[in-house]
DNA sequence: GTCTATAAGGGGATAGAC
DNA sequence: GTCTATCCCCTTATAGAC
């Protein structure tokens, strides 16, 4: 599912079933804001976007869509927090027991782009947001996502001690990997026009994904099982 | 010089004493405005840069500002303008006569990864441009950089064609170059956070691009003269 | 939960004096 | 070229009926 279903604190333990009725329509209600909301934030960036627009393509009026959230503000703090849990979910990849650090990567590289590919909306948002100086998220960025990047640090440090991998700076080769799978998302628009398509198709995606990766296990010599065809 | 002068059609081959005054003044005015634009655009995005903080950091008055540019869209157009050119100019880097494949795409790295670090505001203006789906670029993509790019593109499929490098797709290595380096500049905000300092130093962009230089290079198969110590 | 009406403020652009 | 004044539209958010 595109948009996972949030707000289970209104779940209680002891349900009934006009309150399981309420809360589904409420979700309901919420997802297609949430959806249209990405892409409006995406098109058009925080200032740009309002609320009108958003409410039409959710099917709702303006009035009513308030009454889902309180405020402006509040529905573009949840499709920024969307985004980037589904970018923290991805980071388990890296620490899959049992594969080799080239594995683990390609997997981390793959997912990146299948993400760029399925949520480009939510990669803009963010984009522009940390664009703008991530006044919105910079907390979450600190206390969230830095937190589970240092295990992935320390992961990548380790492959390094063992000699798996050329000493680079591992937080160097995240902003590698971010940027390279991002672009696909954010860049779309020039992208598209280089590449002569008026949309990028699951093809292009395979082809930025066998290409990232190539160059990027290579160019940190970690070892590929097979190297793939170019 | 950061912002290089621009306008020179007003500059008639008869020059007159009094028509230079003019125009030099009108030039200073017109560049205090460019870089307080490029500014405001950077941090707010285009709805949210508003004509009186723009005025205001350039040190006039808004109305005073929309005698020497009549419009928002106007001044705006100028700003991405201004830092296309600028990355068109660094791809000369990439058809120097006399070096080897290596050499020329290590320069135009280092080029871009400067780029970024003197001129970020730029590219952030252009980054939430494209994200937003390019409106007031794409025919500029089409008609300017595009033909440009052709170029380079048949430059790097002549060094695969004589095996100077991997068999990689052309353009997907040009989206690799721009989008690891100019990440740099429109994701410093996050770039900062994870490297934990209040601004990124001189020294960063060298671990950038000594990194960028490494794995690139080293991932499609470019013979580096030396290899750059980590 | 959904509607109509409206308050309240912001911001681009113009008019016209000096 | 620069200033004061102002027009006019857009947008967020709230009030209150149903």
């Amino acid at each position: 599912m595109l948009f996972r279903q949030e707000y289970e604190m209104s779940n209680k333990s002891t349900v009934k079933p006009k309150m399981t009725q309420y809360s589904r329509s409420r979700k309901k209600h919420e997802c297609r804001i949430l959806k249209a909301a990405e892409e409006v934030f995406a098109q058009f960036g925080y200032n740009g976007a309002t609320l009108d627009t958003i409410a039409e393509r959710a099917g709702l009026s303006k009035q009513n869509m308030l009454y889902y959230f309180a405020s402006k503000q509040q529905l573009y703090q949840k499709v920024l927090q969307n985004i980037l849990d589904i970018w923290m979910d991805s980071m388990a990849l890296l620490t899959q027991p049992g594969k080799d650090p080239a594995s683990k990567l390609e997997n981390y590289i793959r997912r990146k782009i299948e993400l760029s590919r399925t949520r480009p909306n939510g990669s803009k948002v963010f984009a522009a947001e940390i664009i703008n100086g991530a006044p919105h998220l910079s907390a979450d960025i600190k206390n969230r996502l830095l937190p589970r990047l240092e295990e992935d640090i320390s992961l990548v440090e380790s492959w390094i001690a063992e000699g798996r991998l050329d000493p680079i700076d591992p937080r160097h080769l995240f902003f590698m990997i971010w940027s390279t799978t991002q672009t696909y998302a954010d860049f779309s628009a020039q992208i598209e026009i280089i590449l002569g398509k008026p949309e990028l198709t699951a093809g292009d995606f395979e082809d930025a994904a066998r290409l990232i990766t190539h160059v990027i296990l290579k160019g940190i010599g970690a070892q590929q099982k097979e190297d793939k065809r170019l």
